[in-house]
DNA sequence: ACCCAAAAAGTGATCGATCACTTTTCTCGG
DNA sequence: CCGAGAAAAGTGATCGATCACTTTTTGGGT
């Protein structure tokens, strides 16, 4: 076997692959034209773009990306802020985002938000400058980082629907909370039930969340006033400590809870205090999670699209990226109440 | 206002934001130092750092780290590649990954594998050609994604155990389901079952996966027979289909489940047989995942440090980068039986 | 044959950093 | 007051691609 050969020129060092200038020297055309051939963008004539392929393969070339983008290629990038990947609705908005963005063909980057990033870190997490983004700012991490983000930053945001609605930053998607709670509410209050109780996730804005302003609006409008709220966290133990003590009140007999992990909580805590399900008290949830439906009993919930938001949190971005506009926006479904064994009238 | 001023140099486009060299050039330094101050390798005097700091604030300016790591720079980024993150077994494991990857100010690409992806279109899902990757390989993509992957790319993964345990692959971590599975199985026969049935996740190898070992070794360590394996998916509805026929037969006293899924749907068709829980029938999951110790009743499952894993499955990646070796690994906890309500003595 | 436009392929600069060297500036002993 | 050696700062090449131009080749029409 000879010094030289038919084989790929071993000047390469091991422990660098095959770039694109190697493509072209074997090849024995200009880079240029492979990049071409890779990128399809220009008509090549199909004897060179064979054989460019065939090298591609024998060599195993691998386009890096990196550079691409560096050298001012199409932009195929986006990274997710999040705050907890734990929580059901973060985590569903990401999978929808990552599956759009996927499909587009960008890579996704997602970097987990802890309380106390600072201002600064923020726009350290990112690969470049102008980096695009898209946030999951349900809860106060993530709109902080929103907030955060250097002006000239390219970002869509998932959030809780602003207060006006409209005449906001055009950049954001949200779910009708509000509507939702406010169905979610009527329904327990059209079962025969005389007020309902409310025990929220923790807020990410100053004034009142959505779902809380959906749950008042549905009792002021039949003339109740709404009850004490019980604040909750995110986790069934949360919801199992708001409300042990209030259950001793047999006049209690509806809760609505803010996601569907406080109302296992409030389920648990209802059975320990000898409360049947759904004869003594109607429990909802908010989320449509997976156990749900399987539960015992199984929870009367809503169901929030949020894999459907995440892809149109995406769509969004690529409109903003792209600035011809008029892109189509993947569409979501609106909110569900999904009835199911956990409400019921109340007793007689 | 004059044309020219104070003012940094307005020849940036405002669409493009400060480079190393804007710094320079304002700060009076070479680009280089710049670079040296950043990065804090060398020694910088305290009067230029201060200066370059302070022009590094006015300008905004964020380094690219596109750039950095195209240049030869520290490596300071990695794609995870995983399937369903809709699984808590995963989706823990890649929070455990995102974490460490975090603390040693690495960037996390995320990568959801579809079954159907082609070993071609694995590496193309890499930012560079040698892009340091993680891979949760806990099934069949995950699995075939790992070996999809061109040998040169510097990886690690989470797997399931592989059968020999050792002269194995030395680049992957995983939990002992086996031993797990085993334990759980006695604790079952320790309550007095005559024997325990098995619902199964699906499998991610061609041989017999190790929680199913787990459940053989412990049933024939004491002579007993496996029943026949029941075969579920990952959700809650597959376990319920899974044992609806099975559960008419009063013998089957025990249940051990491939996931806390899977139980969920294996309790809810026992209800619906009519057998009480524990009372009639004693239900085993796997995860400890957060809802199952509010589940009614509370869930008796393994709980598998999955976080832990992931930090640790990072913590060897660095290893593998920085080839000095002698890294500690970060340590993750065996799995450990959480005995809760859904298990005990058979009916007398 | 001949010329010209369109198609195909090549050239050089650039993106924003790092690296390996080289040059300039201090500091201090003799 | 000079020179040695260390500390500080600068220079030019490079990473792997893309972009805007320029040059060469190809294919018709006359």
């Amino acid at each position: 076997m000879g010094v030289t050969g038919h084989m790929p020129p071993d000047d390469t060092p091991p422990s660098r692959s095959a770039s694109i200038w190697d493509v072209a020297r074997v090849a024995g055309v200009s880079q240029q034209t492979v990049s071409r051939v890779i990128n399809g963008k220009t008509r090549v004539s199909e004897s060179t773009r064979a054989k460019v392929m065939q090298v591609i393969a024998e060599l195993g070339y691998r386009p890096n990306r990196l550079a691409r983008t560096l050298a001012g290629g199409p932009v195929s990038w986006v990274t997710v802020l999040t705050s907890d990947t734990a929580l059901f609705g973060a985590a569903a908005t990401l999978r929808g985002m990552e599956e759009a963005a996927r499909a587009a063909g960008f890579s996704v980057g997602i970097s987990v938000l802890e309380p106390g990033a600072s201002k600064t870190d923020i726009a350290l997490r990112l690969n470049r400058p102008q980096e695009p983004v898209m946030v999951i700012a349900y809860d106060d991490p993530g709109v902080r980082a929103l907030g955060a983000l250097p002006p000239d930053v390219p970002v869509t945001a998932a959030v809780e629907r602003p207060d006006n609605g409209a005449g906001d930053d055009p950049w954001q998607v949200w779910l009708d909370d509000r509507a939702a709670a406010a169905h979610a509410t009527r329904h327990l209050l059209s079962l025969g039930h005389k007020t309902v109780h409310y025990v929220a996730i923790p807020s990410s804005t100053s004034s009142l969340p959505q779902r809380t302003r959906g749950w008042q609006d549905a009792l002021r409008a039949t003339g109740r006033p709404p009850p004490d709220l019980l604040q909750g966290g995110w986790t069934p133990r949360s919801g199992y400590l708001a409300v042990r003590s209030l259950l001793a009140d047999r006049s209690v007999t509806a809760i609505l809870c803010g996601n569907d992990d406080l109302a296992l909580g409030v389920m648990r805590a209802a059975r320990e205090a000898g409360r049947d399900i759904p004869g003594d008290l109607s429990v909802v949830g908010f989320d449509d999670s997976p156990a749900s439906a399987y539960l015992h009993p199984s929870l009367t919930t809503v169901r929030l699209d949020f894999e459907g938001l995440g892809r149109a949190c995406f769509g969004l971005l690529l409109r903003r990226l792209r600035a011809e506009g008029a892109l189509p926006l993947p569409t979501w479904n609106e909110p569900e109440l999904i009835v199911r064994e956990s409400s019921g009238p109340p007793p007689a």
